[in-house]
DNA sequence: AAGTATATACGAAGACTTTCGTAAGTGCAA
DNA sequence: TTGCACTTACGAAAGTCTTCGTATATACTT
């Protein structure tokens, strides 16, 4: 495998890096403490290792290191979607898009960007 | 946590119980083995662990124990679908919903049940 | 009855994850 | 220059997961 599997603490860690771009330890441990109570050295520990597997980059230019994901938040989503289908729908997509539609409530919005789609992929493909 | 969220090789026996009902531990092992090797014994603490986490039932009445799951399939899948969407996509389902469709394959069959499960939501629903 | 097959129980190893304490280096300010 | 704040590096503990070897009990077969 190139790229392992994140972790769940390391995903938690990758949004941050998505949603704000590369950044310091100091900034991702601030924003996940929003979240709930993680130590700095925990946060730096689990960043040093992000980097050995691959998961992360980092530029050690500064003294303060700055880190980025390695993988695209598309990229990995999908595999990481695509394996919890596996292991959990026994790989029917379908299957988890109605419990997940049955269950969540949408807004009109949101429904209707679902029907879009659901007709441009009936129009392009088969 | 009343049960707890099983791991995935432990998602993997209740995949089976639930497939089958209830059964012994040779049956649910060689059911396993269709897809990769695993040790006799192996499953056995497995399904033994998932009794004391209270994943899973046992009757000991004759000498091979028969297992049983637990919870139902639809509310365990329920709850891990639940957890995943919070994990991976901000707890967001729609969101979920648009890269699954996006990425996998759907039939039209499959297309159409959607649809209508839309246009419940629709009527029924807001 | 003896031997074979099959069952459970149990301990423990090995890998992985998460956490944090401590050491050591670097820069800045008084 | 002395000390404080902040940084990385690193080791290790504690917990969990998966795997399997071994011991022991139970049934069947010849």
């Amino acid at each position: 495998m190139e790229i392992p599997k994140p972790t769940e603490a390391e995903l938690e860690i990758l949004q941050v890096l998505w949603q704000y771009g590369p950044s310091p330890v100091r900034f991702v441990n601030d924003k996940l403490n929003e979240q709930r109570e993680v130590g700095y050295t925990t946060t730096l520990k689990l960043m040093q290792i992000m980097v050995d597997k691959g998961l992360a980059i980092r530029n050690t230019d500064q003294r303060s290191h700055i880190y980025e994901a390695a993988a695209s938040e598309e990229s990995t989503k999908t595999r990481l979607l695509d394996q919890f289908v596996d292991a959990a729908f026994n790989g029917s997509a379908m299957k988890m898009v109605m419990q997940a539609l049955g269950q969540h409530q949408a807004s009109q919005k949101e429904l209707d960007e679902i029907k879009a789609l659901i007709e441009r992929i009936e129009r392009d493909g088969q």
